[in-house]
DNA sequence: ATTCCAACCTGATAGC
DNA sequence: TGCTATCAGGTTGGAA
């Protein structure tokens, strides 16, 4: 569910807090999946250091490092997978405080202790999709980032129609691959392909210039729009009252399978396309 | 080279 | 009521 808006918006509301603050003491939790550098290395590595600010590239956010002499020594990347979430938290979540002890929620992979902070930075993820790691030097030729394509908020028409041109799988299969670029996620390749009228089934070498044009704008004001209103969690996707961003009740399609479309009073159905839940109108998509 | 699919994991829910 | 099966999804890595 974090795509990118929502990594965007932890980014964004997480920097004032952390950014220049010196890291006095790092605790992990036992789960295995979310650590690509070990949970050892990474409270031994994180300690002492200094926040300078926060990246994101595509949906990873890039905590910036530097040591004790000042001088810039890697960078903490930090995923969220489909449950992760970054918060400031307190003992409200199990944790004694004060450098001692472990969260009682299992769920608590890493957790930041800053000096002159009150509440711990907490990562926690449930389904432990999300990934924690510490890279030295040059983060960008980290693997993970490497093989990123460009910012999904800075599509251009004539960029998305090279990257779907020849190519024998759908369209939405090509807005969803990281490669071609980075950001976008089920939900919001869902919303992009309706606000264009673009079906997400379409083979992707049937797209037209024109098309191409009108889907990278659809794709860069639906993520716009979601940054500005917080961001959409759908983790709670049966209970989609809101209660962290706006976005959802924005949504056109994505979870409204069965629901008027909002365009054309036609039903909203629910397909898999690319092996992810699709939702689209047919009328309004062709 | 490109596309497809299982696996990773837990929690919510549908169905029996 | 209580159990089991199913599904959700981002990414990787191996298979087709």
């Amino acid at each position: 569910m974090p795509e990118l808006p929502e990594v965007e918006v932890c980014r964004r509301e997480l920097e004032p807090t952390v950014q220049g603050r010196v890291i006095s003491g790092v605790v992990t939790s036992k789960a295995k999946n979310p650590f690509l550098t070990a949970a050892r290395v990474v409270r031994e590595r994180l300690t002492g250091q200094r926040i300078l600010g926060i990246g994101r590239r595509g949906k990873y956010l890039l905590f910036a490092l530097q040591d004790a002499r000042g001088a810039a020594s890697g960078t903490l990347l930090v995923h969220l997978g489909m449950t992760g979430q970054l918060v400031v938290g307190t003992k409200a979540l199990g944790w004694p405080g004060n450098g001692g002890g472990v969260p009682t929620d299992p769920h608590i992979h890493l957790l930041l202790e800053l000096e002159g902070c009150d509440s711990p930075v907490l990562f926690r993820d449930p389904r432990q999709f999300g990934k924690i790691a510490l890279l030295p030097g040059d983060a960008a030729r980290h693997p993970r980032l490497a093989r990123l394509g460009p910012d999904a908020l800075g599509m251009e028409g004539d960029a998305l129609f090279s990257a779907a041109r020849g190519r024998k799988t759908t369209i939405k299969a090509v807005l969803l691959d990281q490669t071609n670029f980075a950001g976008i996620g089920n939900i919001y390749a869902d919303e992009a392909l309706f606000r264009s009228g673009v079906r997400p089934s379409r083979p992707a070498h049937k797209l037209t210039k024109a098309e191409a044009g009108r889907l990278a704008y659809a794709v860069r004001t639906v993520l716009m729009r979601a940054i500005e209103v917080g961001g959409s969690s759908v983790s709670d996707y049966l209970h989609p009252d809101g209660s962290s961003g706006y976005f959802q009740i924005e949504h056109a399609v994505y979870d409204r399978s069965g629901e008027p479309c909002r365009i054309c009073w036609g039903v909203v159905k629910k397909t898999v396309v690319a092996q992810r839940g699709t939702h689209f109108c047919p009328r309004c998509q062709r």
